[in-house]
DNA sequence: CGTGAAATTAAGCCCCT
DNA sequence: AGGGGCTTAATTTCACG
């Protein structure tokens, strides 16, 4: 269930998903219709959740990042949906360790970091928060999908040439 | 630069990538033409950086997920070339309080985390490692190019039919 | 708006079970 | 024998000048 070939369709899709398929089919060594049966059966199994374009955070004013660790009893109402609902918040996690949550945010300003924050402590059973800005993101990549134990083919995949 | 329009057009193709460029622009109220063009230009300004998959992470082993503060002095060698080389680790961020680097991971099992931090440890200026460790993802989700201090319109923006 | 390319569907073949 | 996956071919839609 999700191949080796299919790990190489999924990288080339994250590097660029507006090739063709006959591109696509090429670099893995398959025909177009076969590397399109592939791509939509990764599809409907939810392996690809979807299809998307990656956004400059700078140009659409989310210059600002910070990471909080959240305190509190979270167990209770439904955070999530509570967090989910404050827009500057891209990740929420529940972690093991000091604090119980730890939520990523993204603002244009550091007021609105702040109002984001005071967002979070309304929440129902928060009781505190440290918060860290980021002064630099060195980078964010998306989930890499080869060399997962098993050797990857080092110059891409021949078969019938 | 970037305006109402063009924000409407993100969302849009945040939600889903595949969409024709007919169904976009009779979204934002465009001829398929137009929208065509202004998407281009999104792309040729870096706004869209690239189109890409979301990949479920379970699916490719990469469920486990951990946050850790590293401490020492990240100013010298090339540190974040150094995180970068590390295949499990997802995003690395420099950070303003009690450690100096936030680094995010992702790995298939717990031991491939332990080899992460490993090889975090052994990068020139490392002196500690403080690892938290993620029990559940409530979300992740992309930045938002809407809703930014801005009345984003209630039901599409109507400029010429 | 037209042209040409690419997505998508259908049909048939081969290999593996 | 059966089924899944690949190829080839035909149709329609869409990208792009």
């Amino acid at each position: 269930m999700v191949d080796d070939i299919d790990r190489a369709l999924l990288a080339r899709l994250q590097d660029d998903a507006t090739q063709s398929y006959v591109a696509l089919g090429k670099a893995v060594g398959l025909s177009a219709g076969a590397a399109h049966d592939r791509v939509r059966k990764l599809r409907e199994r939810g392996v690809i959740r979807r299809t998307t374009i990656d956004v400059d955070p700078v140009a659409v004013d989310r210059g600002v990042s910070a990471f909080v660790m959240v305190d509190g009893n979270t167990w209770m109402g439904d955070t999530s949906a509570a967090l989910a609902a404050i827009p500057g918040i891209q990740e929420a996690h529940v972690i093991a360790g000091a604090a119980s949550l730890l939520v990523k945010i993204r603002t244009a300003t550091t007021e609105d970091l702040q109002a984001v924050l005071r967002g979070i402590f309304d929440i129902d059973g928060v009781t505190g928060t440290q918060t860290i800005v980021v002064l630099e993101t060195f980078f964010e990549r998306p989930v890499r999908v080869l060399d997962q134990g098993t050797q990857p083919a080092p110059s891409g995949a021949r078969t019938t040439p």
